[in-house]
RNA sequence: GCCCGGAUGGCGGAAUUGGCAGACGCGCUAGCUUCAGGAGCUAGUGUCGGCAACGACGUGCAGGUUCAAGUCCUGUUCCGGGCACCA
């Protein structure tokens, strides 16, 4: 007979429903652990196989824990603004309210189906009014906030008003300086603007990718995800709201060496900021008075700089560009500006047009000719490059199409074939860095450099300021008005949240702006303080947003006056243990590190970083191990296994197929050894009419399925503790196998295994409990304590071998003395048949491992 | 092109520090049970040879270090992931 997983599942999930059995608070008596799930955005297509994974294994992690006396933190909730729901709504015009609620009540019921031990009590959900109220209310502490470089510390706006009032910008260390008197001369507006150049959210006319068909810009990251899928997006100019990610850049980089992160995805947020280090340079325009900035890395092959390329944007370009090289130029700008960065990166041979101006070289004071090529990206460094062919690949390249000089500066090895060298050697044509090594001829470059004043070391970085709008309408309204006078105002704190008003149509506005700007009662408001008319901002904020602080949110759900009270922060505060995609390597754990500063900063988190444990689960392939898609017919549904195997056998199976982070493919054969295994263990405790089976007995434990059971104590734990769930089952499965051949099984210790077992399989586990004869829940009962004395065998096998070849292998009492184990192994018949009469050269020991002959014939 | 990660039976995978390769599960084979199918139970299952004892070979490939290598070193091939004109 087959236990009766679906009656028991229900009626254990009822059980810790109606008992709050996984409701959390705050209890200084026990140590906290606090154990996240990246929260899912509830889609149409319902639970993924994917999912449970995850979310079975912080929930193995989390009873486990519990057992042991800690007090856990395990929230789940729903990232669910998004624009799958919005276009949905396009083609129906059914409100994504409704189809996103729909979709979090199939959500939810398919995660409540699995057993897993959240604190329901702590859900939340992005697109509750209540709470994207304090998602706004973080972006206005964005907006009310600069990067203060001289401390590297995010302040509240109004500590730069002060400094200013009272000293003017000369403290800043910027180029346009003035006193206090100016600024205090300044209009409203002329101060309202200065200041936004300093917000660490602000609005910038940035060249953006507009995708028509679904009427928004998309990040950069976002817009391969929208090219595949078949949408045309394209380069242009729009104003849009940033986020001054880049002024945390270097503390990104700095506190990711403390977290215990899966390597390649510390790897990815290191590339993603992409720390430089080397050089600007200055190099004077014939004829002009200004000068081209560049950065390099390679200061110490300047004398090799036989030309200098500017990007097609720079804005020096069309000044310095002479009569005759006009129209080729502005052409050549304009056939750029069209070409979004991948399409210029797909291009195969680099394109460029000269300017006709002419720059010296501040070392070896040539003039050399300026170009405009689009090989050089305005977007990073300076914009302009100062163009070394001798040990740039890239420019190596451009010099042969166009025919410019090349000098090596640095001296190859004799066999050095190639082009550009960029190795390491000693310099050459370089004045007075010849003969010096790149590193050395770096650091007198760059003091030279700095003593002639056109120059200074430098540190750049790749990563750019997040483009933070979007022209949509399913995300949190950005709660700013944009009053007549050109100024912007943030809303009060109490006039949040700022809710999203209702709508006719869900269709894009048939403009650059989002369907909010047809709401005109909603968008048209007068300053109740100045009585000036405004104009609502009508971008949204990206899906990230939510997702950059829910955490947080987890830890005080309900609070009406706070985003998160203080001590509560502090007592749960950082997360121990956070399970989620590697696709979110970058973008989402890069996203909330840097608001997670923020919030730091404003004394209003007290760590410095959110997450310290991170692990990411591997992806998890159809039966056929292609990628799961609907196309391919390999999708393997949640629901279907739950009810043919039960939640349990699921859970198992998912922990079973191998290492948590690996790709693995399903396997319904996989699953039915699962649901086989549960069963014998279901018939280790309980007989064909549903009783307590009688082969459990009150008798002491054999000494062999004690030591068994010890061992199995001990890996069990130790592999839940560092997340090795295939091998902590397949340990299990190691003692059903021993138990079920034995017709008497001491109760107590049968009992404990129950426990064993419970983080894995917590409704069977429970039921039998129940059946065992208590009357409470186990998840709060002791976990069984490995006894190291129990566990230890009392003979091992030792191998003997023979040149290292195992030829026999001998049972001897443990910790047998090494010369009566080399005796044992010379008196062995099939031993002594391999030594051959050969001379014994050596006798290697290992103690209770292995004896091994060397012999020589 | 660059940077990470990986390669172990028919399949998923296991193997603290170099110390019995293949735990556990799937599949397969045989037997018991059953009217039958299924389920359950028992035994076997890396390859080759052998009734067996046993022997040879065996962790992508080629070398090396070592008494001993899946594990360490050098080179190489293939697969997966990420980045990609970042000066």
């Amino acid at each position: 007979m087959k236990y009766d997983f679906a009656k028991i599942e229900k009626k254990w999930q009822e059980y810790w429903e109606g008992n709050a059995t996984f409701k959390t608070d705050i209890d200084r008596s026990k140590k906290k652990l606090y154990v996240l799930d990246m929260f899912p955005y509830p889609s149409g297509a319902g639970l993924h196989v994917g999912h449970p994974e995850g979310y079975t294994a912080t929930d193995i992690y989390c009873r486990f824990e519990r057992m042991r006396g800690l007090n856990v933190l395990h929230p789940m909730g729903w990232d669910a603004f998004g624009l799958p729901a919005e276009r949905f709504a396009m083609q129906t015009n059914i409100h994504p309210r409704l189809t996103t609620e729909q979709n979090i009540s199939t959500f939810r019921r398919q995660i409540k189906m699995l057993g897993l031990s959240y604190d329901w009590s702590r859900e939340v959900n992005t697109t509750d009014p209540q709470y994207y109220k304090w998602t706004q209310w973080i972006f206005l502490k964005l907006y009310d906030s600069w990067y203060d470089s001289r401390i590297q510390r995010a302040m509240p706006i109004e500590t730069l008003e002060n400094e200013l009032e009272n000293h003017g910008t000369k403290k800043l260390g910027l180029s346009d300086s003035f006193g206090p008197e100016a600024w205090i001369s300044k209009s409203r507006k002329e101060k309202h603007d200065f200041l936004a150049a300093f917000r660490l959210t602000y609005v910038s006319e940035v060249p953006v990718n507009w995708c028509e068909a679904l009427g928004t810009v998309l990040a950069n990251e976002e817009v391969p995800e929208w090219t595949e899928k078949g949408y045309t997006v394209e380069r242009r100019p729009m104003k849009q709201w940033m986020m001054r990610i880049t002024a945390f850049a270097e503390r990104l980089l700095q506190d990711a060496e403390g977290l215990d992160w899966p390597a390649s995805t510390l790897e990815m947020q290191r590339n993603w900021i992409g720390k430089s280090e080397g050089a600007e340079i200055e190099f004077p325009i014939k004829g002009d008075k200004r000068r081209i900035k560049v950065f390099t890395t390679r200061p110490d092959t300047v004398f090799g700089a036989t030309f200098m390329v500017l990007a097609p944007e720079h804005p020096f370009v069309s000044a310095i560009t002479s009569i005759d090289c006009r129209s080729k130029v502005q052409q050549y700008q304009s056939q750029s500006s069209k070409k979004s960065d991948i399409e210029r990166g797909a291009e195969k041979e680099k394109s460029g047009v000269f300017t006709g101006a002419y720059a010296i070289n501040p070392a070896s004071k040539k003039e050399i000719p300026v170009w405009v090529a689009d090989y050089v990206l305005m977007r990073y460094g300076t914009g302009a490059i100062m163009a070394v062919p001798g040990q740039d690949e890239r420019d190596w390249e451009f010099a042969e199409s166009y025919s410019l000089d090349i000098l090596r500066t640095i001296q190859p090895p004799a066999e050095f074939e190639g082009k550009a060298y960029l190795g390491d050697g000693p310099a050459i044509n370089s004045g007075f860095l010849n003969e010096l090594h790149v590193e050395d001829a770096k650091s007198k470059i760059s003091e030279w450099l700095e003593q002639n004043g056109v120059g200074r070391r430098v540190v750049t970085y790749k990563l750019r300021d997040w483009l933070f709008s979007r022209q949509r309408y399913w995300g949190e309204p950005i709660p700013i008005v944009h009053l007549e006078d050109g100024t912007m105002k943030p809303l009060a704190e109490n006039d949040l949240p700022l809710e999203l008003p209702e709508l006719e149509k869900f269709q894009p506005s048939g403009t650059t702006e989002s369907p909010l700007a047809l709401a005109t009662d909603w968008v048209n408001v007068v300053d109740r303080e100045t009585g000036m008319k405004g104009r609502r901002e009508t971008n949204t904020m990206p899906q990230w947003a939510g997702s950059c602080w829910y955490y947080l949110r987890y830890i005080d759900p309900h609070n009406v006056g706070e985003f998160c009270n203080r001590e509560k922060e502090k007592d749960w505060m950082p997360i121990d243990l956070y399970i989620g995609g590697a696709e979110h390597a970058v973008l989402h754990l890069l996203y909330s590190r840097f608001w997670h500063k923020v919030l730091y900063d404003l004394g209003y988190v007290s760590t410095k970083e959110p997450f310290m444990k991170l692990r990411h689960q591997g992806t998890i392939l159809g039966e056929d191990s292609r990628k799961m898609s609907k196309s391919r017919g390999n999708v393997i549904n949640p629901d279907d296994i739950v009810a043919q195997y039960g939640a349990d056998s699921m859970r198992l199976f998912e922990m079973f197929m191998g290492p948590l982070e690996d790709v693995k493919p399903w396997s319904t054969k996989g699953v039915e050894g699962v649901y086989r295994f549960l069963n014998r263990v279901w018939r280790l405790y309980v007989a064909e009419d549903g009783s307590l089976d009688l082969s459990l007995a009150d008798v002491q434990p054999s000494t062999q399925l004690q030591r068994l059971f010890h061992q199995t104590v001990k890996k069990v734990s130790e592999d839940i503790a560092s997340l090795r769930f295939n091998t902590a089952i397949s340990q299990m499965m190691i003692f059903v196998n021993e138990a079920t051949k034995m017709n008497q099984r001491p109760r107590t210790l049968m009992e404990q295994f129950v426990l064993l077992l419970s983080p894995f399989a917590p409704h069977l586990a429970e039921e039998l409990w129940q059946k065992l004869g208590h009357t409470k829940s186990l998840a709060y009962e002791r976990w069984p304590v490995f006894e190291p004395e129990k566990a230890i065998e009392e003979t091992i096998e030792i191998v003997l071998q023979v040149n290292g070849k195992v030829r026999s292998r001998v049972q001897v009492p443990i910790n047998t003395a090494e010369p009566d184990l080399v005796e044992l192994a010379l008196k062995d018949e099939n031993v002594r048949k391999h030594l051959d009469g050969g001379r014994i050269a050596r006798k290697v020991v290992v103690k209770n491992k292995l004896v091994n002959i060397v012999v020589e014939k």
